[in-house]
RNA sequence: GCCCCAUUAGCUCAGGGGAUGAGAGCGUCUGCCUCCGGAGCAGAAGGCCGUUGGUUCGAAUCCAACAUGGGGCACCA
């Protein structure tokens, strides 16, 4: 519609200008947006505003001759001026309408649009360290990287969805050799004190806590433990409790085979079982808030020689120093990144021959454009110092502009208005899969992705669980509920045979062929079609800002206008409450469009559709 | 010191140049079920849009400075 106004308004104008009406000049936007105030109609230009000064006419008076020369149209009402200049188009009942009739037709493929124009885009989220389960940073990654790809194609990008797994640091090391004190320990309780595994558990597990709590170190007699773990590891540990419980899991299948294992191969052995372990947590927890990814992209893939005897990393590395940016000073491998215009030029090896995190980063990122045309990476706000040195990396390998950071704010997690401490080295974390336990997918998704990216989430998951009900996840979902319920009446169904032929089944038997939308002209029903025929912008709005969250609010408003417009009439006729015929299968073919769009809307945030509740 | 994010109703947040409306949810108050799902609807109260300048026909919206809060500034990953 707003193609076809373009159309005419620049029609008008050229006619009004032949006509010696109005100077000639060139018209460069048409301004054609929608009008914030409903009743200033569904569309509106400003082209009037926009070139007055070009003109050098008053706005009103251009306004004024173009509408005097619009050609006729037919789904247009009536056109008016109004305040500085706007020119606003009323469009006839049956336009307006029209749209229900489409999203019925399209389903799932309504609002799609092609903003993306196919471009090969590669988004990387989530990227949770392999040594310990996913926290709620994590999941919000989750959240609003799952949205951002599944919006992004609908408005025609082509996206690759990928996680990068963080395999091969020291961290792997220090993980081992964690996983290892905490096993060793088990035994050690086991053999001292004669008890069960179980019980060793929960004697590690008590000294964890009350080392925890002991934040002023003032005593230490109660935390033996901990604080011989810490000790044996150089302080470089992970105290968390999930470490005990891994080894606890190595104990019950392996027993005290390791004791007498050399220390390194115990520690290799442990690394490499606790990390598919743990991945396999952080995968099964992604699934579980339905997030997918096509590429899990290994970290050590990047230090495999090939077999020209190169590995990625080499290759990447020859290929800055044949642009001349590495130079090598007190021992360590430089990148100058200072020529990019980052504030420092950054370490690529160590003096100690070890590879930074940064030079992974290096080929890594250099991998993907060799896969992609464009690349988006969701990190966590405290990484946002990071950003412009891997700029300067993409810009050196002759990729600018084509890597894109969203950066995400942290999750504040509450409990009852008190902060949650989160560390993974002092264990005082709770896991997004405890997260998910308690308040369940939708409303955890839902609320992780409700807010702008660059807006700070205070999650009190007490607050979220006690206003369950409360929750705007439900008003939407309670919504969808109500419509299928409508619909199953009208089709004279129940709920099971419903879910057994599908909702659209049912739609098509409740409704028939031949629907009168042109009946649809009460406020109530209007603003579903007005609300209906804004997500195609929309989607595409929000694929273009990488900003997903916008699509809930726009959920809670059709919600609620559904609801407005299911108090204020009769769909089904009822006792006392006759409806003709026509107008009933007409209501009925709005409320099967609302369905349609709530469930498209919803499947778009990760948030189930559910037909009963 | 430098960089990023935020500051809008009692609380949590939308709106990111336009019109005689700055909105929503929660909370508070008033109405509405012997009629299709009351997890709902209708209505009321509640705001110098952080401060000061600037750009513009027009600023909550753009720019600058400042204030307050959060997060960063490793030969860690």
């Amino acid at each position: 519609m707003p193609e076809k106004i373009e159309e005419l308004v620049r029609a008008a104008l050229a006619a009004a200008i032949e006509a010696g009406e109005l100077p000639a000049f060139e018209l460069d936007d048409c301004g054609i947006e929608r009008p914030a105030d409903t009743s200033h109609g569904e569309w509106t230009s400003t082209m009037a505003m926009r070139s007055a000064k070009l003109a050098r006419t008053a706005p009103r008076k251009i306004a004024d001759a173009v509408i005097a020369h619009l050609p006729a149209d037919e789904n247009i009402e009536k056109v008016e001026v109004a305040g500085p200049g706007f020119i606003n188009f009323y469009l006839s009942v049956a336009a307006k309408n029209a749209v229900l009739a489409e999203a019925r037709a399209k389903g799932m493929d309504f609002a799609r649009s092609n903003v993306g124009e196919g471009l090969k885009t590669q988004v990387e989220f989530v990227s949770a360290n392999p040594v310990g389960p996913m926290h709620v940073g994590h999941g919000r990654w989750a959240a609003l990287g799952d949205s951002l790809c599944r919006v992004l194609s609908h408005a025609g990008y082509k996206v690759e969805r990928e996680y990068y797994i963080n395999d091969h640091g020291s961290q792997m090391d220090v993980f081992g050799r964690s996983l290892s004190a905490r096993y060793l320990q088990l035994i050690e309780v086991m053999r001292d004190r004669g008890v069960s595994l179980e019980e060793a558990h929960a004697v590690l597990e008590a000294d964890r806590v009350a080392y925890v709590d002991d934040e002023e170190g003032t005593a230490p007699q109660t935390h033996p433990y901990m604080d011989a773990f810490n000790e044996k590891l150089g302080g470089n540990a992970y105290g968390g409790g999930y470490i005990i419980d891994e080894a606890a899991h190595i104990v019950e299948t392996d027993g005290d085979r390791w004791v007498e294992v050399d220390e390194d191969e115990r520690v290799l052995t442990f690394r490499e079982q606790g990390y598919q372990r743990m991945l396999d947590d952080i995968r099964t927890t992604c699934e579980d808030v339905r997030c997918s990814f096509d590429v899990w992209f290994s970290e050590r893939t990047l230090y495999v020689k090939g077999d020209d005897g190169m590995s990625p990393v080499d290759r990447a590395f020859k290929k800055l120093d044949e642009m001349g940016y590495l130079y090598e000073k007190d021992d360590a491998l430089w990148f100058r990144s200072t020529d990019l215009g980052d504030d420092k030029d950054r370490v690529l090896v160590k003096a100690n021959g070890e590879y930074t995190y940064f030079a992974s980063d290096v080929a890594y990122h250099w991998n993907k454009f060799q896969r992609v045309d464009h690349v988006i990476d969701i990190w966590g706000a405290d990484h946002h110092g990071y950003i412009n040195r891997v700029r300067c990396v993409c810009d050196a390998l002759g990729y600018p502009g084509k890597f894109e950071v969203l950066l995400g704010q942290l999750v504040n997690l509450l409990r009852s208005g008190k902060p949650v401490r989160m560390s993974k080295r002092r264990g005082t974390m709770i896991t997004f899969r405890e997260l998910l336990d308690e308040v369940g997918p939708d409303a955890a998704r839902y609320t992780l992705i409700s807010r702008s990216s660059n807006q700070m989430i205070d999650f009190d998951i007490d607050a979220v669980k006690e206003k369950s009900q409360d929750n705007p996840v439900y008003y939407v979902q309670y919504a969808h509920a109500r419509v299928c319920s409508i619909l199953r009446r009208a089709a004279g169904v129940t709920a099971d045979e419903a879910s057994e032929l599908g909702m659209d089944e049912v739609a098509a038997r409740a409704i028939g062929e031949n629907v009168h939308y042109e009946l649809l002209s009460d406020p109530t029903e209007l603003a579903l079609s007005r609300k209906i025929s804004e997500l195609t912008d929309l989607i595409a709005g929000c694929a273009r800002d990488r900003a997903p969250f916008r699509l809930t609010h726009f959920a809670e408003e059709l919600a609620g206008d559904f609801h407005s417009f299911y108090a204020a009439c009769q769909v089904l006729p009822s006792e006392g409450h006759p409806v003709d015929e026509d107008l009933s299968h007409a209501r009925l073919a709005a409320c099967d469009a609302v369905r349609i769009v709530l469930q498209l809307v919803l499947s778009l945030v990760g948030v189930s559709a559910p037909q009963v509740m």
